[in-house]
DNA sequence: GTCTATACGCGGATAGAC
DNA sequence: GTCTATCCGCGTATAGAC
């Protein structure tokens, strides 16, 4: 029912986008009322929350999972399955992947705290830490945005050769910390 | 008047992201009634599409003109003139820059024929072509989003440095055409 | 626990006076 | 041409029956 809620919602965004996200819209998509909806979420934000917070806890398992299976690849094979994680992740569902993460920057209604997009950078900096590269957060952050840009635009453009993206990816990526 | 208006709402997009863009605010932060804000626009979207159209032009303006300028120009200096015109573009309003970019592409409500996004892009190819680089419209379309990428994370993390960004982004670019 | 019905406010858009 | 006043629909959220 709670996850039932959550699809529902995940649907109307591929669909739709962000806009088409109304409790009506949610509670009938999902099959119950919308008295039903609100005994399992207080209010319309909670569900993007939480939609946002599962999505992203899928995408910090598989890149960190990466990151502790091979803690002794270079730095180059490290990046690369990073990125292969991310494509991924973000070609399975792409139109709602790039509108949570508007939802996320621009609706700034996920705990600051505990804002999601850090985490992973995070994980990206620890990364090139670990190979002494130098200014790591830095990277880190260029890392994940040039990413995120490439692989957001491919998606909306349709692109679904996982392989042939991240190969791109990869290239800006060791381009960028090669040079 | 109509510029007035469309300032309004950039000014508000600015302050509280497209969820703000009301007419009733837009006309308030105008100076104008909601009756006179109808005579010049027909309705909410046209006022977003125009300030799309126009920022996109100042951009579009910038990276071309720098293409024009210096034909004989080195592939690796083209594209690093380039970088700077967006670089400097997109840091002078990063939200607006950012929140219009998601509007453009989530609500599709700019004529599909005119898109925008296309336009730069193209121009980015025919540089790319200029110079026999293969797969020029591929390689376009990853070198905007990159940059896109980048430079959105870069201004909504406050930083206000055009020339140590741009020379992030060239590392990343030029990675990537290298490579 | 799940439903239906409804209160309530907000925002888009129009009418019509001045 | 600019205003005020208003209509109308949609979306959030709650009340209360079953």
């Amino acid at each position: 029912m709670f996850n039932d809620i959550l699809e529902a919602a995940a649907c109307i965004i591929e669909r739709d986008g962000l806009g088409g996200v109304s409790t009506n819209a949610v509670a009938e998509t999902a099959g119950v009322s919308i008295g039903s909806l609100y005994q399992y979420f207080p209010n319309q934000i909670a569900i993007l929350a939480e939609l946002t917070r599962r999505e992203r806890e899928l995408l910090r398992g598989g890149i960190s999972g990466v990151a502790l299976k091979r803690e002794d690849a270079s730095l180059d094979h490290a990046v690369e399955d990073m990125i292969k994680a991310a494509v991924v992740h973000q070609l399975a569902r792409p139109r709602l992947a790039r509108e949570l993460d508007f939802a996320e920057a621009s609706l700034d209604l996920i705990p600051k705290t505990e804002l999601m997009g850090d985490d992973i950078i995070s994980s990206v900096a620890a990364m090139l830490r670990r190979h002494a590269y130098p200014r790591a957060d830095e990277a880190a952050q260029d890392l994940v945005s040039m990413a995120k840009g490439m692989i957001d635009a491919a998606g909306l453009a349709g692109e679904t050769d996982a392989a042939a993206l991240s190969a791109r990816v990869r290239r800006a990526a060791l381009g960028y910390l090669r040079y």
